[in-house]
RNA sequence: GGUCUCUUGGCCGAGUGGCUAGGCAGUGGUCUGCAAAACCACGUACGGCGGUUCGAAUCCGCCAGAGACCUCCA
């Protein structure tokens, strides 16, 4: 039951029955981001499908190595500039060193990932750090003659590739077509055909990044560091590359046409995408200048946001809707997310005061079958939760004395949430009160103040007791009256 | 222009040829000195028009609308 995991292919259009290349081992590779810019709510959407996977997949106990990468050179800003590379752009700007922008960077994403409880991969390689192996890559694709040199840039001769390959074949696109809508870019002139993309580019003497080559001083093409540390830390073929739907053409394309010519054979097994989060039905990206970055969402500094978001709301935000659909940002939409994870992680605390009876009135085991079912249907995190919700009706009327468990399901479910809630989803309770010493006096003189309320009400002294809960709440203290006694919380 | 995708109730979002998705909001109830919170219960849906079928929101066609990629992008 555990081990039929299925995941959508983008190769073959359908979900396929994942079987790993060696028995109990998991290679993946997922594209990481471009350290050029705070990361945005786009940016959590691979993150945290993949870090799903990757979680599940070690549930599973698979022994898993994942490799996401820092692309830290190689990307070009546009077509109007002279092929400058985006970091050195970005870099002049702010008139320092290109690796300090990149480092400035590459600590606020694992700063803001780590608050969203991703767990880091197991390898986070640099393009920077494998110029080394890029350069050789290239050189590979030379000696196989599927590529070029120009001016002291190499391309790589795609129709040549696509006369004996498919290229294409993974964005479904027919060469035909795209020779037809090709367009002016920078190094048009060097290139053979408009559909050639760079594996190495020549430096113009201003260009900041540049390393020297047997071509001369340059820096590595756009499609060129996945291909290269890819294969160096999985191997020349491995089971699933992830990464964003707009990456899908030209960029994992070239990286398949690149693996062909240097290997003979295509690397990835799986290809995985995960599709884009929209603000008013439109992508939010960089280019369009609509984004919202995890810092502001963290602050709720934006014109657009209503009210702060913690990290656990926006990764369960990402995690209710499923990664291959568009995910729509919305004040409300997050606002309910909020609210519903809060039920659920309530009912995990409520979960752990349960007592057991000798029967049970509930069903475990069926809740545990549709759990495992959803994860094994492509990773399907929003019907995962639905039945965790469905469990949290479970566990409510336990508490209410409606319906009975006995010790193992009781066992069992709390294992379960466990499981799912936290190791999977990976979730987590938001802090209740860091242990400083503040916030133990904070306790002490709340606690003095919730047993005068106690005692007022108990002496049918109402106007103290309001007064009390009325004046709190002004100043942004939540007195919640229980079954078991009054609580607080900060607002 | 080319290729492809989507359109579900007030909002967000699953899914499927016939069997309740779920969350939030809303309504009713329990609890409470009152209130809040909490818990329980309950609607409303499948863009439009045709077709296939015993039966379609689910398959096919057309129309309308939205979006993605074709250029860096998660």
């Amino acid at each position: 039951m555990k081990n039929t995991l299925s995941i959508y292919n983008t190769l073959s259009r359908k979900k396929e029955v994942f079987e790993p290349l060696h028995a109990g081992k998991v290679g993946m590779y997922v594209c990481g981001p471009t350290v050029y810019g705070d990361a945005h709510l786009g940016h959590t959407r691979p993150a945290i499908t993949f870090d799903l996977l990757y979680r599940y997949l070690m549930h599973l106990e698979y022994k898993v190595r994942y490799v996401r990468n820092i692309t830290d050179v190689g990307h070009l800003v546009g077509d109007a500039d002279e092929g400058e590379d985006k970091i050195a752009k970005k870099a002049k700007l702010d008139e320092v060193e290109p690796m300090e922008v990149v480092q400035k960077y590459t600590n606020n994403y694992r700063n803001d990932m780590r608050k969203l409880n991703v767990l880091p991969p197991n390898i986070e390689p640099t393009a920077t750090g494998h110029i080394i192996e890029q350069i050789e890559e290239v050189k590979k694709i030379l000696e196989a003659g599927y590529a070029y040199e120009s001016n002291g840039s190499v391309y790589f001769d795609v129709e040549k590739f696509a006369k004996n390959h498919d290229y294409g074949k993974l964005s479904g696109r027919r060469i035909e077509d795209l020779l037809e809508n090709t367009r002016q870019l920078d190094g048009q002139n060097e290139k053979r055909s408009g559909l050639d993309f760079a594996l190495w580019k020549n430096a113009a003497p201003e260009h900041l990044m540049r390393w020297p080559s047997p071509w001369g001083i340059g820096f590595p093409g756009w499609h060129m560091e996945c291909s290269a540390m890819s294969t160096k830390y999985l191997g020349k073929e491995f089971d699933i590359h992830g990464g964003g739907m707009d990456l899908m053409f030209p960029h994992h394309e070239a990286e398949i046409a690149q693996c062909v010519a240097s290997n003979g054979h295509e690397s990835a097994r799986y290809w995985m995408h995960n599709n884009m989060v929209t603000i008013n039905g439109q992508k939010m990206g960089k280019s369009l200048g609509n984004f919202i970055t995890l810092e502001q969402f963290f602050n709720g500094e934006h014109d657009l946001l209503e009210q702060a978001y913690s990290p656990m709301t926006i990764r369960f935000f990402i995690l209710q809707a499923h990664y291959r659909s568009t995910l729509d940002f919305s004040n409300e939409a997050l606002q309910a997310a909020e609210k519903g994870m809060e039920r659920l992680l309530k009912a995990t605390t409520v979960l752990q005061t349960l007592t057991a009876s000798n029967e049970s009135t509930v069903d475990v085991n069926a809740l545990e079958a549709k759990c495992y079912a959803a994860m094994n249907d492509d990773i399907n995190s929003p019907i995962l939760i639905a039945h965790l919700f469905d469990g949290v009706k479970m566990i409510n009327s336990i508490s209410d004395g409606k319906a009975t468990i006995n010790a193992d399901d009781l066992a069992k479910l709390q294992q379960l949430y466990q499981a799912f809630v936290f190791d999977i989803l990976g979730l987590e309770a938001t802090e209740a009160g860091s242990s400083n010493d503040d916030s133990e006096k904070m306790d002490g003189v709340m606690q003095l103040l919730l047993e005068m309320r106690q005692s007022a009400k108990t002496n049918k002294d109402w106007a103290t007791a309001d007064k009390i809960r009325d004046e709190l709440k002004s100043i942004g203290i939540e007195i919640k009256d229980t079954k078991e006694g009054a609580t607080w919380e900060l607002k």
